[in-house]
DNA sequence: ACCTGAACACCGTTCAAGT
DNA sequence: ACCTGAACACCGTTCAAGT
């Protein structure tokens, strides 16, 4: 068929962006924003792109490097301290709790995070500071490059077991409302167990269901500040 | 045909076990300890079993519920203490080392056991011992069952780190000094970064690759105890 | 160089049918 | 009640073929 007059000629039919590595890492985030970690599949990214995912691999090595890209555009978002060694203690917990939140606010994407070794700029800019406050605080290195690895599991941590039940339910206000549902039910489960074999469970079970909020990663990040600083002007661990 | 004589006639070809929860659990941590957790699908552990995966539903409501129920059964390890309250701080920490230990026996199931509120009996029996070494301790409920959280968070997320890659890789001794092998190329990674955008990553370079062993590990475990500890006959936490 | 369709070897879960 | 095969709707990755 010939191309009736006054119709172009389809060049390329819905002028779509040519694919690039920070085109696929928008997407993925889109769709791991709107339906969490596990709906960001190769598949379904190409998808979203018009493409095929075999399209995808011309500019990222596979999934486990997109998750990774991710994860480095992610901590692009966390807003970084500018020293001030006076403060080195209260910046660094507020540093922790800016990553969890910039982490907490992308669905489950902390799950990319644990038992990851930081090479991405971003993620690299983000133990760069933690590390500047820690010397500007006299914390010997041996100790904050400890320091460093547990804030950050401790960091991931505490944002997986938030977004974990929201991030497997459709997400969205209802979510939390179901959480809360099931933490009650949790509590009864703890007081109808044998007392003779679970007394503390029993004993403790408002306690350990209470949801705390920020209360408890404020909590964990308190003891382990206290901890790293401890060791200033302190010898090392044996 | 008919069946010759000398012969049995097949009732059940391999006088296989019947399936139960018991054993598709045990089959499960079996592919789990050979293989990993990725490999321990519903699909592969009714393959193992001489059957199809639809089997498996009638003994579990699915693979999420296996995989509870594989924790669960490891949990069922951990050898718990007898709480000394002159000793509770090291048998604290103890238990915590000698939960560790137990998960990363098991390759990557710590992965299952992040962000997971404790249902299972040995997973409770656990969660129990903890609180009531605490307890004997005089560390305020409230506090005890915060630490329960953040212990088990710690144990989890350094078990997931440390088997991360280990698990990845084909397993066995040669995945160790490939773990090393790829330490050593990060560091030189370090080593070439821009040292004035990360001038403490580029100069602590050694020191945040050190493999530390079980040493970071203990260190975390010993700032976390110490920071409960600073809690008993002290004031709450506003 | 970049993109594609098709294929390969997998997933978890459901369901009608069998015993 | 328990088990099964087949089907459904997915995965990640590879590869020969196209432009």
């Amino acid at each position: 068929m010939p191309t009736p007059p006054g119709r172009k000629p389809r060049k390329a039919a819905p002028a779509r962006q040519p694919l690039s590595q920070d085109l696929i890492v928008d997407t993925a985030i889109r769709v791991l924003d709107a339906e969490g970690l596990e709906a960001a599949t190769m598949r379904r990214v190409a998808q979203e792109l018009g493409t095929g995912a075999a399209s995808l691999y011309a500019h990222v090595s596979g999934k486990e490097e997109l998750r990774e890209l991710m994860l480095d555009r992610v901590a692009g978002e966390v807003r970084l301290p500018v020293p001030d060694p006076a403060r080195w203690q209260e910046q660094l917990k507020e540093l922790a709790m800016e990553t969890h939140r910039v982490l907490t606010s992308h669905r489950d994407i902390a799950q990319v995070s644990i038992g990851l070794i930081p090479t991405g700029s971003n993620l690299l800019s983000v133990a760069e500071a933690q590390l500047a406050l820690m010397r500007a605080g006299g914390v010997p290195p041996r100790i904050a490059a400890l320091a460093v690895d547990t804030l950050g599991m401790f960091v991931d941590a505490d944002a997986i077991e938030g977004t974990i039940y929201s991030a497997r339910l459709n997400g969205g206000a209802e979510a939390m409302e179901k959480f809360i549902h099931y933490l009650g039910e949790i509590r009864d489960f703890f007081k109808a167990l044998p007392a003779d074999r679970y007394p503390n469970v029993v004993a403790m079970a408002d306690e350990l269901t209470e949801t705390g909020g920020d209360a408890r990663f404020e909590f964990g990040l308190d003891i382990l500040i206290r901890g790293i600083a401890s060791y200033v002007d302190a010898p090392e661990p044996s």
